[in-house]
DNA sequence: CAAATCCATAGCTCATTGGCTATATAAGAT
DNA sequence: ATCTTATATAGCCAATGAGCTATGGATTTG
């Protein structure tokens, strides 16, 4: 039962790894030791956030010799953005039904 | 440094509160009570969730009598969207510039 | 081959939080 | 006034999870 949008609220809840979600979204294909330079916590840590954003599918990862490679892969906001719209959608008709209403009675 | 996308994810990353707010915009306004039979939780859960929601500015609370109405506040998804937005451009830019490179080599 | 570098995993701790029951507050109903 | 109903608050507990250090596995460098 568990929809994708209900992953990805989880997974871009927490400000550190949504920091790095954004950060590759804004400068494109990162290292984890670029992306630690930066993060404000240890080198575990944004392996282990990393690893959470790939589950999430926000991320792709890509080995290089001894490095791996990170990119945000943004079709996978997708739920999300429909998510948004299916609710802004509920409420559009229910305030429709609402007008449509007032009008009849206006009659 | 707080911003207002922050305290959406959060709050909306919870299933059950999340849940909560999804009955709110698709059926529009209900007491606690509605909600609590079916949210699968017991009433003080429903009204710390509800707290909680209010205090993202996702819903309104009306107080008629001994009941209290609650509602869903659709404009509190915009930064949202807009995060989800940002997001999608930063991407969109770095593809364009990608392509205008591989134009110019292609000459 | 040894040493150094890069990343991932393991194991721990502490804070947060979602759930519960019990109770307080407030407003009808009798 | 008393009792019932509707919601909120308080206090507790167990689970989750984000951070750390230490270490393992793999690759490049000396």
């Amino acid at each position: 039962m568990a929809e994708a949008h209900d992953m990805l609220f989880r997974t871009l809840a927490d400000p550190t790894r949504r920091a790095l979600f954004e950060r590759l979204c804004r400068e494109g294909e990162k290292t984890v030791g670029a992306l630690t330079a930066q993060a404000g916590v240890s080198q575990p840590v944004v392996s282990k956030h990393l690893s959470l954003l790939k589950q999430a599918g926000l991320v792709r990862d890509r080995h290089e010799g001894r490095q791996t490679h990170y990119s945000a892969q943004l079709g996978a906001l997708a739920p999300l953005v429909d998510w948004t719209g299916r609710m802004t959608r509920f409420w559009e008709t229910r305030f429709d039904e609402l007008e449509n209403l007032l009008r009849r009675m206006d009659q």
